[in-house]
DNA sequence: AATGAATGAGGTTTCATTCAT
DNA sequence: CATGAATGAAACCTCATTCAT
């Protein structure tokens, strides 16, 4: 009804864009569990559904467009450190893994989802699009790595494989994780039900299983304590 | 479709529900990334819909039934292993993996899936009945590897949490995979779009980084060559 | 909501579809001009949205049910006449065509709109299905026809072809007859507006048209005056 | 995309408006069983979607301008044929309808769908424009056949009233046709699964229908054979 | 005159679950 | 116990049209 003011600039259309981005994060902040349905996304954003797509060719995409963009401010300071700190440590690294991935409710749930979408739902040529964008972010951070760390087996790409089997972990631990703790964050005394083998804590079990890769992948053990 | 002879004994019940767990688990086979519909499984167990949730309370559960079917069958052989091996080592232990959780296609898809279940839709007391089962096939066969390995620093607890974290590896890279070959397998010269980052194999990288990842955690190394 | 009385037997089945074709037929009627939705369909008819796909697999293909239904009664008058009556000529079989197709208001839109259904959006095998149908039909009252008429080239397949060609003449002029009638309906002191060579009037010129054409192809000419 | 040079002459109009009937007539022609977008007009056309309003107030009239500019090309060459030959046969008026309306894959699917929009869509008064507009060329028409032919009733009108009734015959005919052919003609072998009663080809049987039609109509029968 | 961003109504279909028989 | 008919919520996306620029 209410025709909004229309971007007709490039930057106004980036600025709608990210509008409609902001909604969609919103909503999935306040209901992580949840996808939004289109119609609540642009109520959200204040705008019209066909609007959100003139913007997004598809749900799936708009989603996968959220996600990417908080992969994008991992990478900007995980590039930022690698690139810019004189030397660089295991919490160093963790603690920017901490502050994109583990801490903020949204990023994990989503990119679950993401991965799912990707191998279902979006199509292969958007999917190879965004993966090209994440390659040239993973590359300059696993080269920055490689700076940093002398691996035990020298070889390009090293770092990149790092990336990713830490990436992995945070991922497959912090599904585990959810699994467990998601139907029962609700019922009291829950935690005292759960049998000892999976009486753990994410953030924990996560700090002490990356620090484990380390000591196994990098030649000089991390600095602080042992594992676990 | 006329009535089936009824199941009044508990064996007769028994192989009625598993009945309907092989008409599922063929329907996954046949068709992995898609979930077949309640009707779909009764009609292959030569059932009625109704009948399905006389042996289960939700598709859900029926899902995570199916699931848990071959977890056992994993755990079956994993504690067999550990327990009867005079003793053992990266490759015996990666081999049960491998042909449990890695290789039939059936395996990843559907656990990714019942993490998600167990996070959003089941009930959290089957949930809890789930994880309480688990965990006593999981606690002897982390015992059964604490017994053969010694740990950089023994603890009990420490062979539940190892197995853990390569699930979580075993997990956690698959989907990464499954994302990037999924909307793929059919485009002609994919394999070479992809870029350097993303063009790696899962079941190599799975045992590089499961070779790293032991590497690091048990004190003497893997007997097989270096981590890739 | 309330669930209806449950169709478990064949002939309840039966019944309920036709009352499921009742209510479209009623909603047509009403407006012969739109197509109404399942949903409304389905309120006419005192069922669920949902119920209406158990007995039609689709929008399409449930008019094309409605259509066929007119049709049958259509072809049983036309089949009795022309098995039954001692003899025959042009009036008797235009009567059953006027009371069938071209009085009843629903007939001639419904028959338009199926034509261009079963050319775009039924599926092919759904349409082959009707057209044997009405095939058996046809050839029954074709055969009919030629029993009484001495064509001018006696041969198989002349009676079908007969009517084959009348009831293009029907649907032809009822499709101009409906674009030049329909918009104007409502609107006062339209007939004069119309030019010429558009002020006709479908039933008469029908008719005439017909008549014509028996003349053109039936060795005695009908009885009744000429052409227009 | 930039503003085209603006059509402030009304040639300039005219030849913008026809660049629009072009652009929707190629895409008709390519698909002709759907109806394309506004958009995809208007981008085939190179203009913007906002342009193709300034010259047509609505979609259906669009089409309506397509169609007449077709119509308009059928009667251009049958006035020129029945004003201009020395004598007149079935043969030369069929050739023309067969040029114009018979073999454009364009023609006949849009005529129909224009009827449609006539009875239903469109504004009462640019029916009416549209009818007279045609009126005058048919009048002409039916004028010119009136000269050529002793009809077996001379009458005036008779000319127009005779094409009318071919006319609805070429349309009756490929209406039914086209629902015959429409979803088979990728089946392979789907010829022989056709009933006798459906089996028959529009150009033949039109043909041979329009012969038949005129032996009643026309007081000297067409030289050419007999009826099919 | 030309543009193209914004609107928002509109309708189909699926399918998990229930419960009368 | 077994059946399967009935339910009805849920959500996508298209696209003709408008109108601010």
């Amino acid at each position: 009804m209410a025709v909004r003011q229309r971007a007709i600039q490039a930057e106004d259309k980036q600025e709608r864009r990210d509008a409609i981005l902001d909604a969609a994060e919103q909503l999935l902040r306040d209901a992580p569990e949840r996808v939004a349905s289109v119609a609540e996304v642009a109520q959200q954003a204040g705008l019209a559904k066909g609007t959100v797509y003139l913007y997004f060719p598809s749900k799936e995409e708009l989603l996968l467009a959220v996600h990417e963009r908080r992969v994008d401010c991992f990478f900007h300071d995980l590039i930022a450190l690698v690139e810019g700190a004189p030397s660089l440590d295991f919490d160093m690294l963790f603690a920017v893994a901490r502050t994109h991935l583990v801490e903020p409710p949204l990023f994990l749930p989503l990119a679950a989802r993401c991965f799912g979408l990707m191998a279902h739902c979006i199509p292969p040529a958007a999917t190879l699009a965004f993966q090209h964008r994440m390659a040239a972010r993973l590359e300059r951070a696993g080269a920055g790595i490689e700076r940093h760390f002398p691996l035990r087996t020298p070889a390009p790409g090293r770092g990149v494989a790092l990336l990713r089997r830490c990436y992995a972990l945070i991922l497959g631990l912090w599904q585990m994780s959810a699994a467990i703790g998601g139907g029962l964050c609700c019922a009291s005394g829950a935690a005292e039900e759960l049998p000892p083998a999976f009486a753990w804590s994410y953030p924990e079990e996560l700090e002490a299983a990356l620090r484990a890769f380390w000591q196994g992948t990098i030649a000089a053990p991390p600095a602080a304590g042992d594992t676990q």
